[in-house]
DNA sequence: GCCTCATGCTTACAGCGTAAGCTTACATCG
DNA sequence: CGATGTAAGCTTACGCTGTAAGCATGAGGC
């Protein structure tokens, strides 16, 4: 059986399982080969290199994000945004590769094409779409890349002198009860209501 | 000579250095070494692991990041992004070590101690402005890792059927007169916009 | 003068991405 | 049917990586 064993699909399937599974660290091409119970350079005939299968990966994910326009602009802002969050939660160890790799592609663009839509239908202009779109982007794998590292240590504030520093350490005072998805929230949310201002007459 | 050639604070100066003139792919351990006329593993004496190194580098560039709160709420968090932003333009190839880490420690944290007066100041308690200080470092960065990505190429736009997304190709429309700075101060300065819509009272 | 200890060096290992070339087995066509 | 072309997978190899373990050296304190 030497034929259609594989394919780029099938790769970077078996990759984002890979990754999903045993982290980002533990994808190279010799492991992903032995999950298909294939040889590491064999892979090369279906992938151009790695960064291709990070590409791949990237893309499936962004896959995922489905978006059904409400024709209310601000409901679908937030909603895009929250689905490529959901995605991200579904896919943690993928936020690296979101988080070093320019978000907007001519693939992901076409998800885009509605809620461009319902923005230039209420008036506001190619940058600020664009603008737009990429903030929330931006807030979105942010907040990912923040919420999935390692814990930052409350501990460290402790050695933090109290007299210098009140404001941080009344930061530090609410971080028991920080809520991830409520902050994200009200980012979006903000930067909304930024827009709203924004909006022409 | 075998004391005191080495420190920390050299080894990572000399990491960031050739980050900023070899980009950080050409950051090895061996190389690292090499220009400091040392072996690759005399600097685990000074530093506990590359990541470390990582992380000293992170430090460094957010120690440019220089504030002097003016009183205006809205002025000193634009400048604290625009500064943070001026870092990183400085050091483009340090980018993605700030994408894929969590970039609030308690290093950094003390930068904010009079960003954070002022937003108190004016009523916001310290859920918003955790988040407020968040979403803009998000923004930034997020923003310079589209700005220092390969250019991605304006030509992918053509394969795209011109009938079925017509938004994008207007985005695409407007591309070669794309000026990131202005995107950014856009980005920012809506954030904070909308920041404004939630002043208590 | 000797001991201690920090500093830097040497060697070594397991792993990485991938270039080059080989083998195998199927598809096609005479 | 057999020959041929070609795509899929395999083998080997190279130069690189981070870093564990242990050694050599030389300055500072007694």
């Amino acid at each position: 059986m030497k034929k259609a064993g594989l394919s780029r699909q099938a790769v970077i399937a078996k990759a984002l399982e890979l990754v999903d599974a045993q982290g980002l660290g533990a994808l190279s091409m010799r492991r992903l080969g032995k999950t298909l119970g294939v040889e590491a350079m064999s892979l090369y005939r279906h992938v151009r290199d790695k960064s291709d299968v990070l590409d791949g990966i990237h893309a499936l994910v962004l896959q995922e994000v489905s978006v059904a326009p409400s024709g209310n602009w601000k409901e679908d802002l937030h909603d895009l945004a929250w689905q490529l969050h959901l995605a991200l939660c579904r896919h943690p160890n993928t936020v690296p590769i979101f988080a070093t790799r320019p978000a907007i592609g001519v693939g992901s663009l076409t998800k885009l094409e509605r809620a461009l839509a319902v923005m230039f239908d209420v008036g506001f202009d190619e940058h600020v779409a664009l603008a737009c779109v990429h903030a929330l982007l931006f807030l979105v794998v942010g907040h990912a890349t923040y919420r999935h590292a390692e814990q930052v240590a409350a501990a460290d504030y402790d050695e933090l002198d109290a007299a210098s520093h009140p404001n941080v350490l009344r930061i530090a005072a609410i971080l028991p009860d920080y809520d991830a998805d409520e902050e994200l929230r009200l980012g979006i949310d903000t930067f909304i209501a930024g827009l709203a201002t924004r909006l022409p007459t």
